[in-house]
DNA sequence: TTATATTCCCTAACAGTGTTAGCAAAGTTA
DNA sequence: TAACTTTGCTAACACTGTTAGGGAATATAA
């Protein structure tokens, strides 16, 4: 039953996108009355959470493959970073729950992306290059930080109506930024 | 009459966030019935675009001081980071409403900010920067783009609920970013 | 002055939202 | 058979954005 409500809801969604999505329509998808809905989740909010959990859950698959193709830190981090973008375009339903985009902000949803997966998987490449170069006295949160910050820029700017003919843009300013932020911990 | 309900939308939001922000309540506050707005605005959305505005040019009055303060390009770009910065945590309720942060998106609404004022007073001590540096061939727009995209995806991380504790990070990330940033261009 | 427009503003409704109280039927246990 | 638990429903509450239609006051025209 509460598989079936997730699915109900995210079929919704993927049809007519986050704005589109109410307990009633589930409600009717699942050919149940609506407070059956809330027997299963305490409300809305809810099924949102565990959308966004699966989304994170999806998210560090799509890095811990890319990231396990190369060996050396410079390869990881380059292929984390387009495994990101491209889960975010991808799976933009998905990035867009996560990160509050283009809906009504859930306070409880957005508490979980906390770094989380994304920092334990990135940390010890940076810190790799970080200790390779020529300031191991580099701070690898400061630069890991610089990194989620500059890709998740990127990606809302790129994802907000009437950009979506910079994509070409925005796919170079990525390559830039990733070799320039790969060559600037080197040294 | 506009400018009283665009007033009385700005307190409530100002008040509550843009969550508890209604066409029923702002009739309230200006003490008319309901259909009275519709009198002056189309929509929700066409009320959220008059704000959306309001905030494009306080941050630009804000970007131009700035700006005016340097005589140097890295002076100017540096001072600028700072300003847009600030201007995202100060007028934090603006900022939300002109990036779609923390409430239901409003495509139209998203469409103004292509860059527009931020790109033209950027541009200029970009170029120059380049013009000085070891690497002339530089494309001035990928960098704006680099710049704007950082500024923006530091700024919505900070803004994530359950991140406030992190603004000292967030702010040495800033830092380093511009100084990076800045002498990246010089070569 | 009277008749016609225009302007201003309201009540009431429609269609939708999240959420919940309370009830009825069905199945389970004693 | 009687009591209890589970399961699901109808109907409502309190909101939301939006609009149709009317009533009263004012301004214009005859």
């Amino acid at each position: 039953m509460r598989t079936s409500i997730l699915e109900a809801a995210w079929q919704l969604v993927m049809q007519d996108g986050w704005q589109a999505l109410s307990i009633r329509k589930i409600a009717e998808a699942i050919e149940y009355s609506v407070p059956v809905i809330y027997d299963h989740f305490a409300n809305k909010e809810a099924i949102l959470l565990e959308l966004t959990k699966q989304g994170f859950q999806k998210l560090n698959k799509e890095l811990v493959e890319a990231k396990n193709e190369f060996a050396g830190p410079e390869g990881q981090i380059e292929a984390m970073a387009y495994a990101y973008w491209r889960f975010a375009f991808e799976q933009t339903a998905y990035y867009q729950v996560m990160y509050g985009l283009g809906m009504p902000s859930c306070e409880t949803v957005n508490q979980i992306n906390e770094l989380s997966t994304f920092s334990e998987l990135i940390l010890q490449p940076v810190r790799e290059l970080i200790a390779r170069g020529n300031h191991p006295e580099t701070d690898p949160f400061l630069k890991l930080h610089t990194f989620w910050s500059m890709l998740h820029g990127l990606i809302s700017i790129n994802m907000m109506a009437g950009n979506e003919k910079k994509e070409e843009l925005n796919q170079k300013v990525l390559q830039d930024f990733i070799s320039g932020f790969i060559s600037g911990m080197k040294g």
